[in-house]
DNA sequence: TATGAATGAGCGTTCATTCAT
DNA sequence: GATGAATGAACGCTCATTCAT
């Protein structure tokens, strides 16, 4: 039991890299499908930053393309439950509830969200697939979650009534055009401020949702 | 003049013909990246479509790059003027302003402009020379315009102080988002109303900046 | 007139190589797959044999596959056309025109048809279609014309009853084992005369048909 | 003695799964081989055929290609022997003789040996020793099988005279060609009923050795 | 002994680009 | 000016073979 916790376990090293393979390759994956574009990634970089050789990527994954469903997918399901979760726990205002919303959008456009939204928008014409994979597991799930807050704060009479299904995108357009200028447009004239561009983005919708009280009907 | 009638019908068919085929080539060009992105585009498909061959594309284009170069300079230019044009002439309030300037955007996203704005996105990386073009010619351009807007309605005591800098993407954002699915998310479950979203747009915009009587002040 | 004729037309060599290359190709590639086989065969190997690029057979031939149909088309074809004129044309008993066939059959022993026919028998497997297409082509043909010449020596009371089906093979195996043990068992000790081997066949196969003089009815 | 009792059974059991291992592969190779050919099977499907992994064959075999050759070799071996047997203790007239003869070889061509047969004759150029050792093993001893048939039968006055050599590629060529086409042409037009086939050949054959009453002397 | 993991070498195919005409 | 022909350089993918366990 003394000298256990030190052993390196050398002999494992083996089986664990096996283990971790998957994700070493996605990883390389993402980063080089991120900089440089799917069409323009070659399987033999991935493999090289990978510390792998070429072939190997096939015992994980049927071909490039599968490779790149992995990374999709990989990166994109935990993001979406923290948010759900939050939005389910909330205790406070509706306003309260969509500003902290922002807050956790404005912390996921720091993370490696923005280059997947730039990626999928990129390769959607060469994978249909791809587009409609996240259509449902991505933008699906994150408007439905935005019409939710938007019923919450309208059930509580904090905002008015508005049409849930056109408010949603208009909700979250800023932090998509935030995700994709960020991939697009580093390097140029164009430079938003995240933290300026959201907050204002609250503050002119918060108002524009807001159910004044003169307008407020039992 | 002693030979020229006989040669001149042959050589004015020529010359006219010459003279438009940069056109055509960038025309055939435009719609096989739109459609299915710079990489996936063969060069022989791309003269197949403007009725030449392959090798007649160098003859003025000095590589594929340069012919994408030039697909983006010819479709960003004439844009953006009109839009121009409107605001300064404009007459009636600026809520009404900023309507009619969404009604021009609403007409743009049935144009090539989402193909165009799709493939600075995509190829950006492969790219960054078009992306700060863009960012230069289509995307600060607009912002300004957008910024000039708002400005007009607080200097008429329409709308309320704000953050010009951090105002222009919001109000722009969800054109941005709609321009950007139409080419992503097509064929798939996510299908935005470009009428309904920007008119809810509109509206939550204009309440959101609408300056209260209440809080008027001078 | 007077110089045309003399005139080498240098510049021509380019459209006469393009017109030739197929059939170039295809000899080179007969060659190589009669040598190593299909799959043994590389691409490269082919083309350089040619004198031309990998890539050039591109032009030509859709694919590997594709390659091979073509060899073994243009190498069949011509073969069997000469046999039926034969057997139509000739003039004399059926004995002789039997002894003719098999000359000619032999002739072909010595030219490409050997190499073809083990092709053909060693790609079955890989290839279905292409036994398809040569038992229609190359099989069925040749036992019809066989089928023929003994029908036509029954009806000259030449020979007598047999069933027609089941005689044609055996006709043809003689000719078929010759050809194909040439390619197979060369620098073996199994080494046939097929000039022997013919003439025994026809000698035992004329007898064994021959109707006989007491057997005769009206 | 003293201590074999208590390793007995383990051991037998791991040596008896030792031993059949290679069987088990070369039977596994048999299959795959006859149905794919040599270069078109993957040693994987070979392993996983035999239900083992594909490292282990090298325990078992240097290469592929000696894998191949003990396939060979194996299916080779035991096939002959009967033949021989039934020509040497055969009592009755040599035509039955060639008769019962033809009978073993149409059972035969239900069996593994047409697919051996095509193995050799496909991969003769890939394998040149293999030919070689096939034609020693299986060709010439079933050639000087027929051989000695047919002098039996001229000794017995049976037959007339002929050329031994040469009519023994003869005699065999039928079945040798039921046994190619049988791996060959299967889906195809082109469909032999060995039966009848050999049926016909025996009846020609027969009459075509045949010595008639007044050709006979001394 | 047996195997999961890893790889080097290679092949068919594609395509932007060049060139002779 | 225009083009059919040709190609070099890649790239995705495969597979027989090896190795550490």
């Amino acid at each position: 039991m003394l000298d256990q916790p030190d052993r390196k376990q050398p002999e494992k090293r083996w089986r664990r890299r096996s283990d971790a393979r998957p994700g070493e390759l996605t990883a390389a994956a993402f980063a080089l499908f991120a900089e440089q574009g799917f069409a323009a990634t070659r399987l033999e970089d991935v493999a090289a930053r990978a510390g792998v050789s070429k072939a190997t990527i096939y015992r994980y994954f049927d071909s490039k393309e599968a490779l790149f469903e992995a990374v999709v997918k990989e990166a994109t399901a935990p993001r979406f439950a923290e948010a759900e979760l939050l939005v389910e726990a909330f205790q406070g205002t509706t306003p309260d509830l969509l500003r902290t919303f922002f807050q956790v959008a404005r912390g996921a456009l720091s993370g490696p969200l923005p280059a997947l939204l730039k990626m999928i928008v990129s390769e959607s014409a060469t994978f249909p697939k791809l587009a409609s994979l996240w259509a449902d597991l991505g933008v699906s799930r994150m408007l439905e979650l935005v019409r939710r807050i938007v019923a919450r704060g309208i059930a509580r009479g904090e905002f008015r009534q508005v049409d849930l299904e056109a408010v949603a995108p208009v909700i979250m357009a800023p932090v998509f055009l935030l995700g994709i200028s960020k991939q697009t447009f580093s390097n140029t004239s164009v430079q938003f401020n995240p933290d300026q561009v959201l907050a204002q983005h609250a503050d002119v919708l918060l108002r524009g949702l807001e159910l004044r009280a003169e307008e407020a009907q039992t």
